[in-house]
Formats: structure tokens, sequence, C-alpha cells
DNA sequence: TCATCTTATGACACCGATGTCATGACACCG
DNA sequence: CGGTGTCATGACATCGGTGTCATAAGATGA
């Protein structure tokens, strides 16, 4: 591969003077800058970042840890929406910056990160993120003084700034819409317990005060079973135990798409159809469930794409020395989409 | 960032000495080893990979390309497997192999690619791989001379090494396995035409063949619509007209695990039960779909992990010279999973 | 005892770019 | 006409490591 000296030797000047050219950061005469360019042409010169960054000391690279691409594979746990749509959001905004991304993956081995961090180190990175794959909070080695970072989708106790789903307001919208199309018993086939569930029962639950409506606790129940064979017939027994209220509900929020997706299947199995018998809702717009299922699954948007432009931007603003005023835990906002899954009542 | 210099005056020994601690490449007394480590240690030395791969020529960074990441979000043609799950096994490869891994996304667009190449080549990757969302053949600009590549899930005219899943084999081995349960009359709701379309429906054909059972044209009909909003009708209108065959299919193989999970529905909405009225079988081993799915989906599986891995392994040999007699376009099997949306046929 | 070898270490150049400073050629102006 | 400013260019040092070679101290052997 040539370098600025085989260009310099080709055009007949000095090396100084390609790195002009290439850099146009001082005036060069046009017939210069046309044999420089030329002979660049000619041997298909491509600079070489590792000695740009050394003399600049700016690598251009943000280093990305997550156990997204992993995850899903060995481990069963229950996934729901891949970390992967935050990357994409991340490399958007990053790739307008001129910036490269580097992602190293955790391989779901937390033990793996210092590692992981120490090799982002080596390339200098000008900054870090780090995604997990659910809503948490965790706790990551110290980094180096003035090494920035970003957390995604978890936050921690050192101040380190994070941006995470708002979880409580993504319920309570949902459960508002709910209410607006006519809908008045609501129930909760909710997640097991983690910091979403609880937000989201707190939404779901000033929702219903919002709209004078009484919070029924037997009306929130969780459905997660962790896939054990007989989770069908223990999401049935729940269901069924609803129905046979006086006053049973005519809507089910689920605790995500993929709930959504497992009880359309027991629905219908026990002859029930949605959304004529009941209504469903998810949570995620987990889009290659809730616009394949069908009905078409109405369900409130788990804003990962978004939450990884606002971690990017927020990175960039940091590596730019930029003043913001953004609070430390910044909490994005979804939508609602609404689909077939859920009708208006009278 | 402290360098060599600072750890040298730190442990009052020379630069080199302390190269040599770090590479162990050479015998370095002991007492001054432990200073140099001491050093290291209450300085928090990191080494650069920019001034270490700028005097040994090698970066140890490969370049990943794909689609994946924003494929999905704006763009709403049929998705499919992600081919995150390549992404997946080419990193626990490179991971073990201490390369690290760059990933730029093309959004979408091809015409980015050059630009994308051209940053790789300034960190001077010494691989590059680049992975298609489908099965196809494509063209890329050409490379630096003794630049490797290989393409992930597509193929080139130009000799460039390939990996591809083994489509027609994975039909075939599909079809044989509800041969072997009894199944007699198969149908085929296949995808748009594509390479893997016309792969799998030789698959297909050649199991019947293998069984001697009949190839009939009308039990093989494309249900893919586009995600029309007559989808779900127009599938239906071809299930009918299975069904009033004489000797009607027991089992209907989708072209994927979405086009299962749609057909599901439309089934069930219709008052068909899954697996008793009639056997669905699916393609890809979309777990999320496959698993999750009431009753779960019997799929083959698209082997995406191993392609990734299979391409990492094949670009390490390339990197290193080793000699291979791999074939230029690689074909990878996937495995049959049997789950409880087929049964058994007297 | 002296030549030779091994071990441990340092001096110095180099990888490929860029920042700093110097220099020569002109143009401009009083 | 000489001083000053601008333009175009080059010489040289530098970033943080590693490869090459030199060298001093001690071990070994004839």
């Amino acid at each position: 591969m040539p370098t600025i000296y085989d260009i310099a030797k080709a055009a007949q000047v000095s090396p100084k003077t390609v790195s002009r050219v290439i850099n146009s950061d001082a005036p060069v005469r046009l017939e210069t800058r046309q044999q420089v360019e030329q002979a660049m042409n000619e041997l298909g010169y491509v600079p070489s970042k590792a000695a740009r960054s050394m003399r600049s000391n700016r690598s251009g690279i943000v280093g990305l840890i997550t156990g997204a691409v992993s995850q899903s594979s060995e481990i069963s746990e229950p996934h729901g929406l891949p970390d992967l749509f935050i990357v994409q959001g991340i490399q958007r905004v990053l790739a307008d910056e001129e910036i490269t991304l580097m992602i190293a993956d955790t391989g779901g081995l937390a033990k793996r990160i210092p590692t992981l961090i120490n090799t982002f180190l080596q390339y200098r990175v000008e900054g870090l993120i780090y995604v997990a794959d659910r809503h948490q909070r965790i706790s990551l080695p110290p980094l180096p003084q003035g090494q920035q970072m970003i957390l995604v989708n978890c936050f921690d106790d050192q101040g380190t700034p994070a941006i995470v789903p708002d979880d409580q307001k993504g319920q309570h919208d949902l459960v508002l819409s709910l209410i607006k199309e006519g809908h008045r018993r609501i129930a909760y086939l909710c997640l097991h317990e983690c910091i979403a569930t609880e937000l989201r029962i707190t939404g779901y639950r000033k929702a219903l005060g919002a709209a004078g409506l009484p919070f029924d606790l037997g009306l929130v129940q969780c459905g997660d079973f962790e896939r054990c064979e007989e989770e069908p017939q223990l999401q049935w027994q729940i269901i069924q135990s609803w129905l046979a209220l006086p006053d049973p509900p005519t809507v089910i929020c689920c605790g995500n798409d993929e709930m959504a997706m497992r009880i359309y299947g027991v629905l219908r199995t026990q002859g029930m159809a949605v959304p004529e018998a009941i209504s469903i809702a998810g949570y995620d717009n987990h889009r290659s469930i809730a616009e394949t299922l069908y009905p078409a699954l109405t369900t409130m948007e788990l804003p990962y794409e978004s939450m990884g432009v606002a971690a990017a931007q927020r990175l960039v603003q940091l590596i730019r020395n930029e003043p913001n005023e953004t609070p430390t835990l910044q909490r994005i906002r979804g939508d609602v989409f609404w689909r077939s899954s859920v009708i208006a009542r009278p």
C-alpha cells in the first residue's frame, strides 16, 4: 500500500505538500495539486488512520459493548425486542459524524467486559457505549480519567449518562389509548418482576387513575412462565379466572409482543377470536411479530432506535465537549401503534 | 494516557525494555520485569494499537459490511431471519482469534459500499466480510491487490470465496422428514421468486422423487403477497383450493417462519386447528417465532450462525495464508427442528 | 588466563502521517 | 528602492511503539 512518500516521489513534491493536498489545510498551487492528485489516483493511495490518529490523538472510533449479538442463541431467556435496533440508531448518527463503530460482544458473559473495554482503549476510542439487553441497573469497572461513556437501556449509581425507555409513560399512554376507545376493564398480563414491569404497572395504574377508573389488583397477573411446557395452560387459567369475573376485562395488555403472540395461540385454541371476543395489546412494537400476527397487533413502541439515536448524539456532544443540560438519566418515549387487535367499545 | 516512555522513566529502564516486558519476546531479569509491571499498573498503561500496527503492519481488525442493522426499519420488505445471527457466528470466531470486528452499515443503500470499504482500508483491515440480507448474486467494486474478502449469504462472478446456505438440501431434508412421518401430499407455499425459492423447489421436488412420490405442480404456489392487505384472503384462497382437491395435502410447507406464523392466523380464523386439521412447517428456524408460536413450529434451520462461523474461519485461514481446499462457493447445511406443528400420519 | 558465548539492556532508526518553523519568490506600498 | 506581507513549498521533529544492532556483565571452556 503506497504512502505519502511514494506519492511525493511520483509527483516530485515533498511529503508535506501531499499532506496539504489531502487535508486542504494550506494553499497549494493548482498545478501542483493536480500532479499530486494524479499520483494518488494512479498509485491507489489510501491514507493510514493509524499514522494519522497517532499524530492527532483522534482515532475516530467509538466502541460499543453489547450482549446483543449472542444473547438470544444459547441463553433461552425470554428475549423481547432485540437490542440490535439500538445499535441501528447509534450507527446512523455516528456514520453521519464520520465516526467508525467498533462492536464487541460479551457473549452473555459479564466478566468479559473489562477485556473488551481494554481492547477498545488500545484503539484509543473516543467514546464507549454500553448497550444492555433489557432495562436494568448495572455496575461497570471504572474507566481511565476523561474516557467518555454512555449507557443505553441501563443505568448505574456512578452518574454515568444513561438512556433508558420511559416504561412508565409508555404503559400509561397505551392504557390511556385503550380507555379512549371505550375500554373500562383492562387486564394486564405482565412480565416477571423487573424494572420495566414495575414502571409499567405504575403507568397502568396512573392511567386508570387519570381516567377515574378503579385499580383492580386482580386484573394484574404475571403471565411469564419462562416458556415452560405448561405455560399455555397456566396462561389460560389466568384468562379464565378473569372471564369468570362479574365484570370481565374487554382487553388484555401483554407484557410484550411475544407474550401477545402466545396469547393469540392460547385464545384461538380455546375458540376465542381476537379481537371480537377479546382485544389484545402488546408492548415493544416488535415489528416482525406485531405486523405479522393476524390480526396485526396494537402495541406500545419500545423506542430502541430513538434510544440509540439519543445515545449517539449525546456521546458526540460529550466528545466535542459541547455543553448540554440533559439530565444524567434520559428517558425516551415511544408511540402507540394502533393495529387491528383492539376494537373500540361503545 | 501514559506511553512506554513514561513507564520506562518510572521504572528507570529503557523504552525497549518495557516493550520486551509487554511482548515477552526477549529475556528480562525478574527484578526488572517486576519494576516495569509495577510502573505499568501504577500509571494504568494501555498500549496503543495505532503505534503498534503502524510498525508491525498488522491492524488486528476485520471489517464487516452489512445492511443488516438498518434493513428492517424503513424498508418493509419481507425480512426473514435477521442476518444478525451471521454476525454472531463471525464475532465468536474472531474474538477467539483476538481480532477486533469493525461493523459498517450500508443503511440499505448499495452506493455507500465503496465509501465503507474505503474507511476500512484506511484502518488497514486484515480482511473484509460482506454479509447480504438474503441469498443473492452480487457485484462489488474491485479491491486493492492482496486484500482478502469473504462473501456471506451471497456470491459473485469474480470467484470471491463465498458462504451460502444450502437451500436445496435444506428443503429436501425437511420434506424427507415429513415423508418419514407419513405425509404423502405435501403442499408448498413458497416465497416470491428468488435464488432461495428456486433451490428449495428443486429440493422439494427431489425429495418427493427420492421417496417415489409424484410431483404435483398444483401443490406449489407462491404465498408471498408482500403483506398487502388482502394477503390473508389470498392465502386462504390458495389453501381452500388445495383442500378442495380429491387428494388434499396433509401438511403445508411455508417459505419461511414468518409466513407460517401468518398462516397460523389465517387457518385459525377459518376454524382450522394446527396441527390437528392440517400440519404446518416453516423455514429459517427463526427461534423468536418458531419457539413462541403455539403450537411450536417444525421448521428447517437457515444456518446463519454456522455460516458466520464458516466465513470467519475461512477468512482467518486466508489472512494466515494457510492452505485450504474449500471450493469457492461453500454451502452450509442446517438441521430440521421438529416441533409440534406437524403430526405423524398413519 | 584469555577467548567465546550467553544474558540483559540500551541506542537508534523507522512505520506514515502532521505540526512547526524556515525559506524563497513575488506583489504591494510608502 | 527597501521593508513588509502573502503564497507556496520544504526540512525536520514528533506521535508510540518495535526491529536491528551494539554493548557490558557474567558464565563457560580450552
